[in-house]
DNA sequence: CTTGACCTTCCAGTAACTGGAAGGTTTATG
DNA sequence: CATAAACCTTCCAGTTACTGGAAGGTCAAG
């Protein structure tokens, strides 16, 4: 299988595919021209891949992961960890994103938006001069 | 005023600064010895990035927020135009994360995280193999 | 006069791709 | 069989918003 095949197949783009070997993610092997050749192993990885993307796993992560789904012997604590970190990592940056979703929602609620200068939100923008 | 001083009265690095004169968001004028001279217009304009910065705009943003800010005649519209579209992507963000913080929530929760291979987080990134 | 704390510029690296150029291969068609 | 489209390859550069560090100039204190 060609590597857009393989991008079909997994939903993971070419190019993406050609930057998961540099990074040493994937390592298909090669026709006798220098083409890529995906088999169901190389596929099933890059679909895992594609997966933990979804996720908004890390590349590092991704590469722990995967050391981990093909340990027969892993403990599933170590798989636990990594999801664990990632989930607390990605509570914090809902929280800050609240922050700046709540503060714009009442800017721009408050902004006239017509042709007047006047604007709450360059207001706020605007720091009040401390010395 | 040195750098550092500008710095610490707006919270932004001196680092920083110095990255924002270099993309042109900032011009501070130059003592004899070469030396940055911040006056109280330029820690303004700073203290003003430093705010945007923290309600997640781009530097595109902050270019174009800054300007208006400076143009007695803007039209608020074109103020709130902008931090809508910055909220409504800050909301879509928010969606997209709270998508994996509840998948990743259920699979860390159904994990066992012990020494056993056995792991549900493993199984949801496995992907089912699918000619 | 030297030491330490500033300041300067410039180069490189971060994350995770993405776009594009230059060139080789394969496949379909006239 | 020639050729053009549609693949494939590698490599280089650009994206965002900084951050770290090297090499070297300046300034204030003792």
């Amino acid at each position: 299988m060609n590597i857009s095949q393989a991008a079909a197949r997994t939903g993971v783009p070419a190019k993406t595919i050609r930057y998961y070997e540099d990074i040493g993610l994937l390592t298909p092997p090669r026709d006798p021209n220098g083409y890529r050749s995906f088999g169901e192993a190389e596929v099933h990885k890059l679909a895992f891949l594609g997966r933990a993307r979804t996720l908004g796993f890390s590349t590092a992560d991704c590469r722990a992961l995967l050391a981990l789904w093909e340990d027969q012997s892993r403990a599933s604590a170590d798989v636990r960890d990594i999801a664990s970190r990632h989930l607390a990592h990605i509570e914090d940056r809902i929280t800050e994103l609240e922050a700046m979703r709540d503060t714009l929602r009442t800017l721009v609620t408050s902004c006239a938006g017509d042709n007047r200068p006047d604007c709450p939100i360059l207001n706020d923008l605007e720091p009040v001069p401390q010395k």
